[in-house]
DNA sequence: TATTGTTATACTCTATAACTATA
DNA sequence: TATAGTTATAGAGTATAACAATA
């Protein structure tokens, strides 16, 4: 494929993603994406305000001010770390779990009905796709 | 396909578009998301402050803003409706249009570079996904 | 009276700088 | 001295309410 081919790939993907994502966000109610995100990074294990505010690539009192509005909500549980008094440990509560939950459902069910009217052929080539997206944006 | 598959490829779907927007995101340097949208949407032609809040599901206030700011950045042109003296017509300028083709260059820039580790086959398979991807985001 | 665009005001999320309490 | 988390303060971008000029 020449450059110019891919250069118009690229911006062709690129587009339909954003497009997607844009629809998605507008169709969302629950759970501002900041804090839906915090909560979704806590699945992978407990974790502390500054290593979440790295992962996200936000500053340190952004995250602050996100976890306390989660322990506010109930969504999170905060102890203290026991090998540094400094540090808390964050994790998701049940509550957060349930959250996490509905928040996907919510995301995903305007996708959903968008794929109501596609054929099982565009529905396999989607799912060959995903994956492939999934490895190019994931990669570094 | 059942429901449940239909959910898990719509959740694989949309997480996928919304990690590369992510990433398009971060890496975008140039002109700010609202204003760069404002300038695409100008491409389909001249409109009023009015028609583009609407287009772009925002309030008048904040669109007024948007393009009094693109205004004294030079990147429209503002000319009174001769058909009703209280709304403007806006239109792309000259250096609009370049903001335009670099913002596009800048975002798929990061894009391209994604995509030269991906086989032949899986561009073809991107390609395709691509086009049925955008016809779905774009019904209604 | 209704509508176009603007100003006034406030809320949310973000950032940098300064503080506190540990290490 | 350096680090984890917070508070103080300020800057974007957004919204609703109220206004001006015109329809």
């Amino acid at each position: 494929m020449t450059d110019d081919e891919l250069a118009e790939l690229a911006h062709e993907v690129r587009l339909a993603s954003q497009k997607l994502s844009r629809r998605v966000k507008d169709n969302t109610r629950t759970l501002a994406p900041h804090l839906f995100t915090v909560l979704a990074r806590l699945e992978d294990g407990p974790s502390t305000a500054g290593e979440l505010a790295s992962r996200e690539r936000v500053s340190a009192p952004a995250m602050s001010k996100s976890v306390c509005e989660l322990e506010d909500r109930g969504l999170i549980d905060r102890i203290p770390d026991p090998a540094d008094a400094r540090a808390k440990i964050v994790s998701l509560s049940p509550s957060g779990k349930a959250a996490l939950a509905a928040g996907r459902r919510e995301r995903d069910a305007w996708m959903v009905e968008q794929l109501r009217d596609c054929t099982d052929e565009e529905l396999r080539a989607l799912r060959v796709a995903a994956e492939i997206l999934d490895k190019v944006v994931s990669a570094e």
